[in-house]
RNA sequence: GGGCGUGUAGCUCAAUGGUAGAGCAGUAGCCUUUUAAGCUAUUGGUUCAGGGUUCGAGCCCCUGCACGCUCACCA
């Protein structure tokens, strides 16, 4: 462990507190309050006019200190908030007074125990008895000066750089109580998704992250090998196949929260490891899960906001359902002047778009220049929360056509502020058409295309003993998370983004 | 992967190719109701790494690394 010259000093303390015989990590704390309770048990006290000292011990990091000669001020901050400590020597003595402007430093976990004031300025204090150091911190935290000014906490010189918050997590998280704001908001978004499902009676699962044959999604994996069985084992790029099998069983409503691995790019929207919320719906189609969707987002936002609309990038979206509807063939028309319903061939559509001077990707299918169309024209165009609907076949192998148009199928994708936030479709569970399907995949990503699939032939096993109908969903559940707390990238409501490798070491 | 930008003290930031600085933090002294903790003094640098140009490089050039923005990729 490399000291610079602070840390150093600290070590000092460390070796001089235990020259005289005190612990400076002692094994057990003695706190009966948190900082909130001890405010909440005055404040009720004061207002029964109750003249009985409250008596508190109380633990947290020392966050500020204002030493004035014989008596000092300081702050400091728990899990549920700040409290002011007031230490005097007419309580304390010279000796421990010294003691504690010493050896106690802004970042260090103390405990102190006395009664609870109100000083002349009128903030909630203890008046300190006794103090112990519970931890010492040996790095300073990175943040100069900290301190709260009627109820609001100003940081003057705070740790900004996004670098060292990605990969120094808990200094940013102790240091910056708004990033903390942000992962209880995401931790609330989850137990509300979780809440609003078990109530709706579907069953929460567990399904298997190594996978012997992934699919699911258009995506590359990432491999490992299992030593003792010498198999290679792909990470799952999303739950669909395994939860679909599970209808097949007679667990009708499930759903799954959890980690999916895509093997692809970084962006402010994109991680290779995401929080994904799948569910099936027996019995369900994709007009039914749009509906359920709207109200499982206003729910959502009601438990974590208590309100539905929220600002987003300095916009305001209305989350209340029901939420904007738009065929797909209509936006695309709408934004980039182009019928898709003209064109039922690749060809003719790479036509059309050349013809309006759009660059089109050569070898491209119908469904990816349509989706090009989408990506390019229409989705920035999206801010409030949108259904776009019915989207082509050869992008969507595991979605059941729509009646009387082959090249469609009953899907939808929702989007809100620009951004794809969820997916779904009316489950194909027509075990012959899928294998066609699945066949047709093959074809067409044939020419070295690393996004090809494996045939699951054990998917169409399961199929084959059939699957009621049933509308599937899945959603990024960070992305939820960054549109409820106004955060631009993905990287802020993920407590550890992944970041390259540094060369050090 | 491409383009643009950034990297200087623990943190936030300055510094025409000419002595590397400030605020806060730290250290020392003074101070009995503070709240940007006041006054006085003071410590602290591999200027991301490595090469080059130059009498002289934080600054100019090259290479690399990391981060940010953006484009590409991404159902």
């Amino acid at each position: 462990m490399e000291l610079n010259d602070l840390e150093k000093i600290r070590v000092a303390k460390i070796e001089a507190m235990r020259a005289a015989g005190m612990e400076p990590y002692p094994t057990r704390s003695n706190v009966t309050h948190t900082t909130a309770e001890a405010i909440r048990l005055f404040e009720q006290a004061e207002a029964a006019g109750s003249t009985e000292p409250v008596k508190v011990s109380v633990g947290g990091r020392l966050r500020s200190e204002r030493l004035m000669g014989k008596l000092c001020f300081a702050h400091i901050e728990d899990g549920w908030g700040r409290l002011q400590l007031f230490l005097r020597v007419n309580e304390l003595g010279e000796e421990a007074l010294n003691r504690f402007r010493e050896q106690f430093d802004l970042g260090d976990f103390i405990q102190a125990e006395g009664v609870m004031i109100r000083t002349r300025t009128g903030e909630v204090s203890v008046q300190v008895q006794a103090f112990a150091m519970l931890a010492k911190a040996i790095t300073p935290l990175p943040a100069a000066k900290d301190e709260v000014v009627d109820g609001q906490v100003v940081r003057h010189a705070g740790l900004t750089d996004p670098e060292t918050r990605y990969r120094q997590r808990y200094a940013d998280l102790a240091v910056n109580p708004e990033v903390r704001e942000v992962f209880r908001a995401r931790a609330k978004t989850v137990t509300a998704l979780r809440r609003f499902l078990d109530e709706h009676d579907f069953l929460e699962v567990e399904t298997p992250i190594l996978q012997p044959i992934y699919g699911g999604a258009a995506a590359r994996p990432f491999v490992t090998f299992h030593n003792q069985l010498k198999q290679n084992l792909y990470l799952r790029i999303s739950f669909e196949l395994y939860l679909k099998r599970l209808l097949v069983g007679g667990l009708e409503r499930v759903y799954e929260i959890g980690r999916d691995f895509r093997n692809e790019g970084v962006s402010f929207k994109h991680n290779p490891e995401f929080t994904q919320l799948e569910f099936y719906w027996g019995y369900a189609d994709y007009l039914k899960v749009m509906e359920l969707t709207e109200q499982m987002v206003a729910y959502v936002c009601d438990e974590v906001l208590g309100k539905r609309t929220v600002v987003y990038d300095g916009q305001e979206l209305d989350f209340n359902p029901p939420w904007r509807r738009l065929e797909l063939r209509q936006g695309i028309l709408d934004t980039a002047g182009i019928d898709i319903g003209l064109y039922p061939t690749g060809e003719a559509l790479a036509e059309a778009m050349r013809a309006k001077g759009i660059n089109v990707k050569p070898g491209s299918t119908r469904g990816k220049l349509i989706d090009a169309l989408l990506s390019d024209f229409l989705e920035p165009t999206l801010i409030q929360p949108t259904f776009l609907y019915n989207y082509p076949r050869d992008i969507s192998p595991l979605a059941k056509g729509l009646p009387g148009d082959p090249n469609t199928v009953e899907r939808f994708e929702g989007y809100v502020a620009g951004m794809e936030l969820c997916n779904a479709f009316t489950e194909l569970n027509d075990p012959l058409d899928q294998e066609s399907r699945f066949l047709e995949m093959g074809r067409a990503y044939e020419a070295g295309d690393d996004e090809r699939h494996p045939m699951d032939d054990d998917y169409l096993q399961a199929m084959s003993y059939g699957m009621p109908p049933c509308g599937g969903f899945g959603m990024g559940v960070d992305r939820l998370a960054m549109l409820l707390t106004d955060q631009r990238t993905i990287r802020e409501v993920l407590l550890f983004p992944h970041l390259r490798g540094t060369t050090e070491e």
